[in-house]
RNA sequence: UCCUUCUUAGCUCAGCUGGUUAGAGCACAUGACUGUUAAUCAUGGGGUCCCUGGUUCGAGCCCAGGAGAGGGAGCCA
């Protein structure tokens, strides 16, 4: 079948009367003359020029928005203005039909709500076109990053019997018949005749399987989807999705920061290099978006801007102690504009908090680390002071936590401590700490959630908008 | 899960103080035109006013319950 050029290629080429065929599906067909056929390979459409007096009328009646069809000509100058090439067809071939009073997409401007329900077609939108291209360019680029660098691409489980991990609530994962489980002799459901012989979950993260093999290949990472069971309803969160999370040894806080920071700006470039026009689309139509709202709601930068100001800048590096002493000197936190006002050391930062410290105070991105060990996760190192972990959250405009990663706890007399006070038996992480047992020493990782960066590299502002077929509660269409 | 706004044609939306036959633009169909750029012009078809119940002589509009969506919050990546 395959025997034609890809519309990229072929818009890149000089016109010299050569042969063409092509294959695509038709966005626009004007004056009965006129096809705007796109191919997926880029948001631009190649006119094709159908001669109407010499195709039969039924064929020209078929060519409607939607239909796939293929067409062989010549590639010439065009004659018209929007365009510098065209095909002038020879043979016009309908592959596939596209009844126009069904075809819901038209050649207009639909909400993001509408296209999200018919989110199988919104693939063949220009905006979408250039979402999914760019998450494609994105994912392939955190693997040439981390492989440049050396990293091992570690596969760790999608299911697991670990629920130690504290991260959210798990998916549990069972063939027992749920009208009828098994039961044991005191009434509980009996795990045993599960299949695995026991409670199972899908992961909510692969961090502790990929610090065992850290342990090994010294540096690692994931980059697989993980699972929550959250009842989280806003356009940042999914219930499934997709995490990048590399663990690496013999680093501490500071070298996993440089790595996030480096590993940030490393994908922001690659994008601004090798996506330069499905960004400048978005960023037109963000910009378009915005003219519709009040001069003091619009962004100061454009989305491209706003790319290139993130590789300009360094990240502003911060502990928790000197982000609530700005918080509470803040003349916002005085005149009380806060919702929860900052007052005393401890307390977890509200996103109006971290929005303030990343969008009105410093305008870049921030790094937080250091925060108070009551508010974070068990595996977290504990610093000198007794009163705070190496944590380490990176904040982003417009998407508040991108990253969030720490410096483990390697000592295993304190990491026990640690488990005991939480809570968490030592017994069903025995493997874990077998790492601290044999060989223990100073590494570090952190967790970067692929679709928030997938936003804030399209300025979508929706996390549904930026993965193909988004898992929410209530919501598992397709 | 909480707060808040919304749900009317395929899409985007209007619909006055509750009043009799629910509108517009786009899309679609038919025709005209034929170098168009979301083509243009003319004509036409198209409605479970989200669902259930209630108030009323009369409900798209008022009341109660439910469902779904948007925005904000919490949980986090």
């Amino acid at each position: 079948m395959r025997a034609g050029q890809k519309i990229k290629e072929i818009l890149k080429t000089s016109p010299t009367g050569q042969l063409v065929t092509v294959m695509g599906w038709v966005r626009t067909f004007r004056n009965n003359q006129f096809i705007a056929l796109n191919d997926g390979s880029t948001n631009n459409n190649l006119q094709i020029v159908v001669d109407f007096a010499a195709t039969p009328e039924i064929t020209l009646k078929r060519i409607t928005t939607g239909a796939a069809l293929r067409a062989t000509g010549t590639l010439i100058a065009s004659l018209g203005k929007g365009q510098t090439v065209e095909l002038k067809a020879d043979t016009i071939e309908i592959v596939g039909d596209s009844d126009p009073e069904k075809y819901p997409l038209q050649p207009k401007k639909h909400s993001l709500e509408f296209l999200r329900e018919i989110a199988h077609l919104r693939f063949r939108t220009n905006t979408f076109g250039a979402v999914f291209r760019l998450r494609n360019s994105l994912a392939f680029a955190v693997h040439t990053f981390f492989n440049e660098r050396g990293f091992v691409y570690m596969h760790t489980p999608i299911i697991t019997s670990s629920d130690a991990e504290g991260a959210g609530e798990m998916f549990r994962v069972t063939n027992l018949d749920i009208t009828n489980p098994p039961k044991d002799s005191e009434g509980q459901i009996d795990y045993k005749q599960d299949f695995f012989g026991k409670s199972t979950n899908l992961t909510v993260s692969g961090q502790l399987e990929g610090e065992l093999a850290a342990m090994a290949f010294s540096d690692i990472y994931t980059f697989g989807p993980t699972f929550r069971a959250e009842n989280s309803n806003t356009a940042r969160h999914l219930a499934e999705f997709w995490m990048i999370e590399p663990e690496m040894a013999f680093c501490d806080i500071h070298d996993n920061m440089n790595l996030a920071e480096e590993m940030l700006q490393y994908l922001i470039a690659h994008v601004l290099q090798n996506n330069k026009e499905d960004l400048e689309f978005l960023s037109n139509r963000l910009e378009e978006e915005e003219k519709q709202k009040p001069q003091n709601e619009r962004s100061e930068l454009s989305l491209l801007h706003k790319l290139q100001f993130c590789l300009d800048n360094k990240f502003e590096r911060v502990t928790y102690s000197q982000a609530i002493e700005i918080l509470r000197e803040s003349n916002h936190n005085k005149k009380k504009k806060f919702q929860y006002l900052v007052d005393k050391w401890g307390v977890d930062l509200q996103s109006e908090h971290e929005r303030y410290l990343v969008e009105k105070h410093f305008k870049k991105p921030v790094i937080l680390i250091d925060y108070p060990k009551e508010i974070k996760s068990f595996y977290m190192r504990q610093n000198e002071d007794g009163k705070t972990v190496a944590a380490m959250d990176i904040l982003f405009p417009g998407i508040g936590e991108i990253v969030g990663g720490s410096q483990r706890e390697e000592r295993l007399d304190k990491l026990e401590l640690r488990m005991k006070e939480m809570g968490i038996p030592a017994e069903d992480l025995s493997w874990y700490l077998d790492t601290r047992r044999f060989g223990s020493c100073p590494h570090a990782g952190f967790g970067l959630g692929f679709e928030r960066l997938v936003l804030f590299v399209t300025g979508m502002t929706n996390i549904r908008d930026v993965i193909p077929f988004p898992r929410t509660p209530k919501n598992c269409e397709f």
